[in-house]
RNA sequence: GGGCAAGUGGCGGAAUUGGUAUACGCGCUGGUCUUAGAAACCAGUGCCGCAAGGCUUAAGAGUUCGAGUCUCUUCUUGCCCA
């Protein structure tokens, strides 16, 4: 048998990819994009899929004659560089830059058609420059605020916290307690684009449905009203926002945030005081609010019912925040869960005003269904729906309150109190005004000497760097220290790379009209949200100042890969083993190693440090081959899903590989024999199929029913090479199938055309019709199959009769049996229905 | 609690979208070759049954000549939002 050594045809064929790239002169354009990665210091197997995936559909474009850009770069600021550098004592840059040789190296060895002459770096000052230039850009059209909000502070590393570095209240590395504390923040003012941003879902079918209902439910558009409740004996009013104004005669107390104005006659209350600190111990989060105790505070205050002569009592309220709505709502107890806890514990009263019947019944839990007004007045008898109309059209006929569209997204709190970020690139002058940097001073650049072992912010804590002066007039003028979220980083990198080498500004708008929009935008789910959102954000902020630039939406099409899953095992201590630590003894037992002892093996989980359930993707392409790892990881599972890793099935990807090595070589040295015309055109037409099933799959990305049909082909050609088929039939034959194997297993694929005498590479087999003279239709009694015979194509029903009586094996059910009904499907079925 | 998915052999998964259920791969069993193992090759592998045959797509109903696919109910799992 022939064997080919993976190592020397991969390092041959890359070293032949590394001076080209998927661009052509003629064609239409494709961009295809996968979400650049974090430079943590070593590729994962999550990247190897996500890449692989890309790869596949980069080449196919390609091959089917697209222009195809196919970049790659680095999301290269972040935290981690800062906590390595203080372990390692290595500067962030040094640290990132090495990981970006070491990962660039793997995935040089994967055979990926990245064009690197368009790589970036977000830490890059030839990147963040522009940056620094689009914040201006934003901040001159009025998509940038400064605001005060309160955020997680860790009082020992003195800085502010993500939500999720908060555990259990405490700071994830110091432990100390979280203080909630009021700082001023920079912020983008994406719900100026809330609607865009909404609608603008409806404009993109190459979305998959579910990440577009995400961020539906993120932006989280509500329709409602504003009514203002006068008080008794008070000139104060107070504005409440209600998405149920319809409820408004279920009515029986109002309840607003601890932060409401109203409180300013309480301020010097100890009780209230003490009801404020218990408040701010409850969290922030929807959830946390709606799990929380119901707490109130008894103003004893009261406001006029605004449609009835009766007085309902105000409160203090632990789950109405100020940032949502007006700060205050009124309670219906009857068909709101938390408002039906707050009645029930301070004793008030429940007026059910929606019914599903009409009546009144005794609730145990708030009604939220829809219904038919009761007890309201003039909404009685009308349906939810109709009575808010009419109940909002009432409300702004008297002058209390008008209709109101709110919308659950915020605005995008964009300060961080680090260092390994890009500057923001405003000044404070003396006279407390606050400017951007003039345009021609950027990029602010990061300094190099810093002390990442202060407290803090090590660029607060550097003086020179951070005093300044403002260009333009000379004057004296301080830097703001703080750094722009990450997120920032990755919601324009698409554009620089339509021209990621211009100095002059951040990309060239005849090249980004040209390649944008990203015709296949391809990474994980986990991004649904945030990333796709501050893109498409930035997106409509470029195309609101930049004239130039046409474009709605960065994102064409949006494919979402599922995690790589591997088992777990844990040894008789409870510690995680590393599958290298271990041997399987059979598929749920396994031992340690070292001494033998029994090891707990536990189900698939996605792949993580934390868990030591993680392969390392060079030792499979040292051990099987980059081809052999790129096949196995589609082979599996469909893409969109989560696949688990497996050694044997890696390996059998390499031996499958290593089969069709050897078909080929049998090809290309096969002596002649008779030929059988009749044969070879039944040979043809099989091969010409599985081209249009391998191009529909692909297309569809079902790139593991497109690795099956590989099997079946493979099996096909093998069966045929002792038959009476010409070799340049079976040569040509060769040829098309190794070429649809390109986009998977692109060194082999190369390696077998040049031995096959192919004289081009970068062609796709031609799609053709082809009819199958032969097929095989199944043969039914009442309803179930009996038989399958195989006829000449478009048989007709008389003639099938006649097969299905004489010669099939169904022929017995109609012996004491008349036919009351005959069901004909030309090509599929017959259903013979017998008495 | 609400919304959205999904449930097919020992496992990952196919099924031309209402027309042969279990393709393909893993695993397993037997065989050939080999001093032995590995590799390679051949055969088998949903369940029950010696067989003929019967049963089977989470469970139950419905529509249909025909349902993994459509409708309803129930159960389970996952994700998102609360």
């Amino acid at each position: 048998m022939e064997r080919i050594n993976f190592q020397v045809i991969e390092k041959k064929w890359q070293k032949h990819f590394s001076n080209k790239n998927l661009s052509r002169s003629k064609g239409e354009k494709f961009y295809c994009l996968e979400m650049f990665p974090y430079p943590s210091g070593k590729i994962h197997m999550g990247h190897v899929r996500n890449y692989t995936i890309g790869d596949v559909i980069a080449r196919y474009k390609f091959l089917n004659g697209f222009n195809v850009l196919h970049p790659m770069g680095w999301d290269a600021f972040g935290l981690p560089a800062e906590n390595a550098s203080k372990q390692n004592n290595l500067h962030p840059k040094e640290w990132t830059n090495k990981n970006i040789e070491v990962m660039k190296s793997q995935l040089k060895l994967l055979g990926l058609s990245i064009d690197w002459d368009l790589e970036i770096s977000t830490c890059d000052k030839e990147y963040y420059k522009h940056q620094q230039e689009i914040f201006i850009d934003f901040y001159n059209q009025g998509l940038v605020s400064r605001k005060e909000t309160y955020v997680n502070w860790d009082p020992i590393e003195k800085t502010v916290l993500a939500n999720e570095q908060v555990i259990n209240g405490r700071g994830w590395r110091s432990n100390a307690v979280v203080q909630r504390k009021k700082l001023s923040q920079w912020f983008f003012n994406i719900t100026k684009f809330s609607n865009e941003l909404l609608n603008d879902l409806e404009n993109l079918p190459g979305w998959p449905e579910k990440v577009k209902l995400m961020q539906k439910n993120w932006i989280g558009k509500s329709l409602g009203c504003e009514i203002n409740f006068e008080l008794v004996n008070d000139s104060r009013k107070v504005n409440v926002f209600t998405t149920r104004p319809d409820t408004i005669f279920g009515a029986s107390f109002l309840a607003l945030s601890v932060d409401h104005p109203l409180n300013s006659g309480f301020k010097e209350d100890p009780t209230f005081k003490k009801f404020k600190e218990e408040c701010n111990k409850t969290g922030t989060t929807e959830e946390a609010l709606a799990n929380a105790e119901k707490l109130g505070f008894n103003t004893g205050l009261f406001a006029k019912h605004p449609f009835q002569n009766k007085k309902i009592p105000i409160y203090f309220a632990n789950f109405v925040l100020m940032d949502y709505g007006t700060g205050a709502i009124f309670g219906c107890p009857a068909h709101d869960q938390r408002d039906f806890d707050f009645a029930k514990k301070y004793k008030l009263q429940i007026i059910q005003v929606v019914s599903g019947d009409k009546k009144n019944v005794d609730l145990n839990e708030a009604f939220t269904g829809s219904g038919i007004l009761i007890n309201s007045e003039f909404l009685n008898n009308l349906d939810v729906e109709k009575a808010k109309t009419k109940i909002i059209s009432e409300i702004e006929k008297r002058k209390i309150g008008k209709k109101k569209t709110l919308f659950r997204l915020k605005d995008w709190g964009i300060s961080r109190q680090r260092y390994w970020g890009c500057p923001i690139p405003m000044i404070y002058l003396e006279d407390g005004s606050v400017v951007p940097v003039d345009k021609s001073e950027l990029p602010v650049e990061l300094p190099n000497d810093i002390d990442l072992n202060s407290q803090g912010n090590p660029l607060d804590a550097h003086p020179n760097w951070k005093n300044t002066k403002q260009k333009s007039t000379g004057k004296k003028a301080v830097r703001e220290t703080d750094t722009l979220d990450t997120f920032v980083d990755s919601s324009w990198y698409f554009f620089r790379f339509c021209s990621p080498k211009l100095n002059s500004s951040p990309f060239d708008e005849k090249k980004v009209n040209y390649w944008m929009p990203v015709d296949q935008y391809i990474g994980g789910i986990e991004h649904a949200i945030l990333h796709l959102l501050y893109s498409r954000f930035f997106t409509k902020g470029i195309n609101k100042f930049n004239k130039k630039i046409n474009l709605k939406e960065p994102f064409k099409n949006l494919f979402t890969q599922g995690m790589v899953c591997h088992e777990t095992y844990k040894d008789k201590n409870g510690q995680w083993l590393y599958p290298y630590e271990i041997e399987k003894i059979n598929q749920n037992n396994a031992i340690k190693k070292s001494d033998k002892t029994e090891v707990v093996v536990g189900p698939a989980e996605s792949m993580s440090k934390s868990k030591k359930n993680t392969i390392d993707p060079e030792t499979m392409i040292n051990q099987f081959g980059a081809d052999a790892v790129r096949w196995f990881i589609l082979s599996d599972s469909p893409p969109e899903k989560d696949v688990q890793w497996s050694d044997s099935g890696v390996s059998s990807a390499n031996k499958f590989l290593q089969k069709i090595w050897n078909l080929n070589h049998s090809i290309s040295n096969r002596k002649q024999n008779k030929v059988d015309k009749n044969l070879e055109e039944k040979f043809s037409v099989k091969v010409n199929n599985f081209v249009n099933k391998v191009d529909r799959t692909i297309s569809e990305f079902r790139f593991n029913v497109t690795i099956a049909n590989f099997y079946e082909i493979y099996r096909f050609l093998r069966e045929n090479m002792d038959k009476e088929i010409s070799n340049k039939i079976l040569n040509e034959s060769a040829v098309k199938i190794m070429k649809l194997m390109i986009p998977f297993t692109p060194h082999l694929a190369f390696e077998c055309l040049e031995l096959l005498g192919s004289k081009t590479f970068d062609d796709w087999p031609l799609i053709e019709k082809s009819d199958e003279g032969e097929i095989k239709i199944a043969v039914q009694i009442n309803g179930k199959t009996r038989d399958v015979i195989e006829v000449k194509k478009d048989m007709s029903e008389n003639e099938i009769k006649e097969i299905v009586l004489t010669l099939s094996k169904a022929q017995k059910y109609f012996k004491d049996n008349k036919i009351i009904k005959t069901i004909f499907v030309k090509n599929k079925i017959v259903n013979y229905i017998i008495s």
